[in-house]
RNA sequence: GCCACUGUAGCUCAGGGGUAGAGCACUCGAUUCGUAAUCGAGCGGUCGUCAGUUCAAAUCUGACCAGUGGCUCCA
């Protein structure tokens, strides 16, 4: 007789031996068949294993959280299943759950075609109706390695395992594998599948090592969040803004100039509308500068760039000495430590903040480049803040209610993740101490919930990191605030204090968009281009009906303009239709219809973005001044 | 950088060893229109670049350029 303690406190009594499935079974039929897994004392096993005397358990159901990556993860099993019935010989990588899904690597001769991953699929399925269960198998080293003598991966992998680990083994009918588990019962427990895509991938993520073929699939309990989950990749999909930003002329690339994004008209306005907007924020306690783009090796040598960041910067070649001695700037940083360098600074001088958007280069390996997220040539709205310690909480402070601030303009959701001292770093653990203290009393002060990241800090300070997550529920990492004790060092940098003697100042770095580039990709997909009032490309579409009101039309153009709206006149010999057609797909916000009545009534008939033909006849006055009040409080919408 | 795929008109795409196709866009003409495509005509391409194979290459081969997906969320 063993016992074991339920989650609710109460004690069950079951026959020595008894396992997670009979425990399930002995409390009812319905949670036996919901059961996939059992937590035991804490760690989540296999219902078939025996359970311990004296345990304290509880059942996993598909609600539970954990369940879906075990389910997954025994997808990626079940997978791997059909690859080797499929490529007999094929060589097993690793096949782990991931957030989205799973994959699992393999080594085969060639790549898996679209083809292949219906083939795997039907076979899959296969392997479901037989229902195999997954059985767990502890070996010792010798019989792992005899077990998995045609795998040079697997063996690889067991002889990292060190001596204390237990090895397992889990089959699933006629497929063998080393697995840590723990997995669902038997491959009956998975439903709801669909294998994405293949691509290569290396052993290891080294690339010294051998390519393998990766299959990405997602697994889900139910019917419906399967369906939503390929919803939500086909809405990314639509929501593209590589495919947005040609599709309204905001952007675009050319082969002569890899990373590096040309700028339309239209694309610029909304460019120069952020950058508007985060100077209107910093006019008050930010000194914005401007600075040099390409520099000489020597800042890099004390920055400490030429030894750890050459690889990604742009070098320039110097006619006269024959050398790539200059660097195109891949941070503002070391530009901002020059400056402050330049004058003898008092403490009462501080904070000092220095804004810039200077244009950075950073030479990304031409494989890592993809639109507008990963780019060589951007620009940031960057600050350094320079100031003494006991500054710290007070600053950290505003800069969060700031950056916060800011994306809430956005309808964009933050959270915060706050990164402490890493194993390598610079400084006494006194300076950390203080250092952390500070940013988490900060933190606290804001009333947000944040993750902590321990050992996530730069090496030469703490970091607090914004995420946001946009309109269809992904993540994006952001803003960021970082202390850092080095760079006053390296660049001696200094203050004099109220007692007349020199001091050392601390730096923050901090950026809000990242970059401008991929800040407006993320907003091109957050809004699915169609961008609030006061940031749109084009405000307003004023549309004569005729020839007639040509002139009309023009004068409301005019008027607006002269407010400070973006407004464009559609007079083109086009009928009606299809300039609002046009309108619509430009995703312009309002469109001003004038026709006989407008004209003489000094009225607009506006036609607002998405609400179909419901319009709106307003007084050209009135729109005006409603306009301009939304543009100037950067109101959402409309839409 | 590495692996796979892709590159045809301004855009989206079809075709494919024997003189380049469609729709939209653009130009011109007609239409002057009340809220998501009016009709007709016309213009437009060294088929990413450079080599090679071939009587013949947009098509096959190679190199290069560019784009797309991916390159440990650890058995």
């Amino acid at each position: 007789m063993i016992r074991v303690t339920l989650p609710d406190g109460s004690v069950r009594e079951l026959g020595a031996g008894a396992t997670g499935s009979a425990l399930a079974a002995s409390i009812g039929p319905g949670l036996a068949r919901a059961a996939v897994a059992i937590s035991v004392d804490g760690a989540v096993q296999d219902l078939g294993r025996p359970l311990p005397d004296g345990a304290t358990v509880s059942i996993i159901t598909e609600r539970d959280p954990d369940a879906l990556a075990l389910l997954r993860h025994s997808a990626a099993h079940i997978m791997a299943t059909a690859v080797r019935d499929l490529f007999p010989g094929a060589g097993i990588g690793f096949g782990p759950a991931i957030d989205e899904g799973f994959y699992y690597d393999f080594a085969v001769d060639r790549p898996f075609t679209p083809e292949d991953l219906e083939a795997i699929e039907r076979r899959m399925d296969e392997v479901i109706t037989s229902d195999f269960p997954f059985t767990r198998e502890v070996v010792d080293r010798s019989e792992a390695k005899r077990r998995f003598a045609d795998d040079p991966l697997k063996l690889e992998r067991i002889s990292e395992l060190g001596d204390d680990e237990t090895i397992t083994v889990y089959t699933d009918g006629p497929f063998v594998d080393l697995c840590r588990g723990p997995h669902v019962p038997s491959t009956g427990k998975l439903k709801h599948f669909k294998l994405l895509s293949g691509a290569g991938a290396y052993w290891r993520g080294d690339s010294s090592r051998q390519m393998l073929q990766r299959i990405y699939g997602t697994a889900f309990f139910r019917k419906d969040e399967l369906a939503q989950h390929l919803m939500r990749l086909d809405e990314a999909k639509k929501r593209d803004h590589r495919v947005l930003g040609k599709q309204l002329d905001l952007f675009f690339f050319h082969q002569f100039a890899p990373g590096a994004a040309f700028w339309t008209d239209r694309g610029t306005a909304v460019v120069n509308e952020l950058q508007r907007y985060m100077q209107q924020l910093q006019r008050d306690g930010y000194h914005e500068v401007r600075t040099p783009l390409m520099y000489n090796k020597g800042l890099w040598e004390i920055s400490g760039h030429w030894g750890k960041y050459k690889e990604n910067m742009f070098l320039v070649h110097d006619n006269e000495t024959g050398e790539h001695d200059f660097s195109l700037k891949p941070m503002n940083c070391p530009s901002h430590y020059l400056m402050y360098q330049q004058k003898k600074h008092s403490y009462r001088e501080l904070p000092l903040r220095y804004a810039t958007y200077d244009v950075l280069h950073r030479n990304e390996v031409s494989g890592a480049l993809s639109g507008l997220t990963r780019v060589r040539q951007f620009s940031q709205d960057d600050c350094h803040i320079f100031l003494m310690d006991r500054q710290i909480q007070a600053e950290v402070h505003r800069l969060t209610n700031f950056i916060l601030k800011y994306y809430e303009t956005f309808g964009l959701k933050a959270t915060l993740k706050f990164a402490t001292r890493p194993e390598e770093r610079i400084g006494t653990d006194q300076m950390w101490d203080e250092a952390e203290r500070a940013l988490r009393h900060a933190l606290e002060a804001t009333g947000l919930p944040y993750e902590l990241k321990p050992g996530d800090g730069a090496f030469y300070g703490p970091k607090i990191d914004f995420d946001v997550e946009d309109a269809i529920g992904r993540r994006w990492q952001l803003g960021t605030i970082q202390l850092d004790y080095a760079a006053p060092e390296r660049f001696d940098l200094s203050y004099v204090g109220e007692d007349n003697t020199t001091h050392r100042p601390v730096v923050i770095h901090r950026a809000v968009n990242g970059s401008f580039e991929r800040f407006l990709a993320i907003l091109i997909e957050h809004f699915a281009g169609a961008f609030p009032l006061w940031l749109a490309p084009e405000q307003v579409r004023i549309v004569p009906i005729s020839d007639a009101q040509t002139e009309a039309a023009a004068a409301v153009t005019a008027r607006m303009r002269d407010a400070g709206i973006r407004a464009h006149l559609d007079d083109r010999h086009e009928t009606l239709n299809y300039r609002i057609r046009e309108g619509e797909i430009a995703k312009v916000p309002y469109m001003a219809v004038v026709g006989q009545r407008e004209a003489e009534g000094n009225t607009l008939a506006v036609r607002t973005r998405g609400a179909g033909t419901k319009q709106d006849v307003v007084a050209v006055d009135e729109f005006v001044e409603r306009l301009v009040g939304d543009i100037r409080e950067r109101r959402l919408g409309p839409g």
